[in-house]
DNA sequence: CTGAAAGCGCTTACAG
DNA sequence: CTGAAAGCGCTTACAG
């Protein structure tokens, strides 16, 4: 920058002021400094910058690295976010923290970054309070037991069971059961999207006049084999599914084809809330509302920054719906007297 | 840091020695020192320390944002990438850039990383020259068509196709197909994975005395249906394939069924450096050698970061083979004639 | 083993 | 519209 200053006869001031148009200069005086600028190569030091203002224009996405396997939705979230940051002038890190938030805390204490976006929230998480605490900029990549006064992005699961149902009724189905996943032997309580998924589904079906049918099982093809026997031994006369359990969406076709049931001439098969790798490896080929990855990774992205640029805009609270895919597993619900 | 030294009762120069273990310190005045930073809640700042030292325990991962979506395997990589760095103090940056390499000058420019790992290494990589020319250190997840001197972590293709292969033989199988992927209208001229398991698989069934027969096809369900057909009516006793086309493998093992072949009794299915994903979703089980994410994004980390520490240390030259995952597909060869 | 001092490359009041 | 100067919080020869 010194370089440049003297290259083009003015201060290094003035060349600061250029390069982050932060205060008024002359077009002439401008057009030397760019001169300068171009013809030595400068590109401004990200630290020098970082320490002299405190800002860094790095944010964070924490994602817990051990729990479980991220697929291919948080791939898509961690993509696109990256992408958006890059957009507007920012990098993105990614911080592996337990779910305990004890690492989170030496992290933000090297002061690295900005702001901080949340992966996989549970209802009650302990790495909020902590973030809250130290008074760093943050947004939630879903939701807490209460987020009313938290920015947050969310995939819209009550829109995802209505736009389902609106799917399957409308193709004359009024047996409607649900698949959900199980969460083993460490049940959090309450995973939010199952809760907010069976709430919202057995609203629809009480104000439709229909049966509710909920089955939860593992997350695995084979349980999904044993949840659609179950759901036919309970309610024979079921015609359709939604599943919400991305790994066993697939045995739950298995399960009605095995059952003697064609799909999706004689029973329809949903999957909500998908992951796109659900649905390039299904075969047959699913119906099915995608996770929205892409545009949630985006949107949190653009919520965070808006917060750092002017703390005090709106909140941004923001539920995604998914995206309607393909239609390879739903069809009519079969004439009544079969 | 002075807060410390003024109550340590000592300088900052002292401070630093003990906060980096750079230089030795009396015993007792460390011993003041680490209480004092206690006390203070002390934690060095990011950014002063890269500017002062010019090295800012930051490596950057590059992946190609746009051209087409990353799966589970990419996201095994990055996360257990990140959580490598993060136990040897650094972090970990997504670079979002285009294959042409263009936003990567500017990237490199602000003198953000220290190192950077390549994701997605073409035979021919553009990123590769730039990345060179500035000096950066870096190591490739993959390779190009020479990377004899270069740093990287790679799948281990030539392991993969003999473990894949000994595993059928010793089955009885005799007639072992191959299924790769095809890559469409933009056909990368010998994209690595796919021209090294190809080779490898002819030279393996050559030296075995068997016939080499290899199949190509889009990465869908459906076009794993229509190569199983293909392999059928090419060579009829066909009593095994190798997928190297993690999409189509669960439409090979479906157009194995339709065309009246059992898997695994009449024909088996071994589907090679496969995503997480795909045996997670994969009904009927698939029995795989599964993609090493974890192990090549941890290598890749250790090895770049080794080389930061020690630029004269030997390269890493690193070949990860796939680990075996289940056997659901694959069994003895049928009796000969049957 | 410890300290005084220069300097890393910027930003930002403050003054003009 | 432009500049001189202080300072961001460290590291690192250099000296003792």
């Amino acid at each position: 920058m010194r370089d440049v200053a003297q290259r083009a006869g003015v201060s290094i001031s003035t060349v600061s002021f250029v390069v982050n148009d932060t205060k008024p200069v002359a077009p002439a005086t401008r057009a030397r400094i760019e001169a300068a600028m171009i013809e030595l190569g400068y590109r401004r030091n990200a630290f020098a910058r970082a320490l002299a203002s405190s800002r860094s224009s790095i944010v964070a996405i924490a994602f817990p690295a051990l729990e479980h396997r991220l697929g291919a939705t948080a791939m898509s979230i961690v993509t696109s976010a990256s992408v958006a940051a890059a957009e507007r002038g920012f990098n993105l890190v990614m911080w592996p923290v337990s779910n305990d938030a004890s690492q989170l805390e030496d992290y933000i204490g090297s002061g690295l970054v900005d702001g901080l976006l949340l992966m996989e929230v549970q209802q009650k998480d302990p790495r909020v309070a902590l973030v809250e605490e130290r008074g760093l900029p943050y947004l939630l990549i879903g939701r807490t037991e209460d987020s009313s006064q938290q920015d947050y992005v969310d995939m819209d699961f009550e829109r995802t069971v209505t736009d389902a149902m609106d799917h399957l009724t409308g193709l004359g189905h009024r047996e409607i059961a649900l698949v959900v996943g199980s969460l083993g032997d460490n049940t959090l309580p309450g995973y939010g999207p199952i809760v907010r998924t069976e709430a919202a589904y057995r609203r629809r079906v009480a104000s439709l006049g229909l049966r509710d049918h909920v089955v939860a099982c593992e997350q695995t093809p084979v349980a999904g084999r044993d949840a659609a026997r179950r759901i036919l031994d309970e309610v024979p006369s079921t015609t359709a599914v939604i599943v919400l359990n991305d790994d066993a969406a697939s045995g739950v076709v298995r399960g009605m084809e095995r059952a003697g049931r064609a799909v999706p001439d004689d029973v329809s098969v949903f999957s909500v809330a998908t992951s796109p790798d659900v649905v390039a490896l299904a075969d047959p080929t699913l119906s099915a509302l995608m996770a929205p990855g892409r545009e949630m990774g985006r949107r949190a992205v653009d919520g965070l920054l808006d917060r750092l640029e002017n703390p005090t805009v709106p909140r941004t609270q923001v539920l995604v719906p998914c995206e309607l895919a393909l239609a390879g597993s739903t069809g009519p619900a079969p004439a009544p007297n079969r």
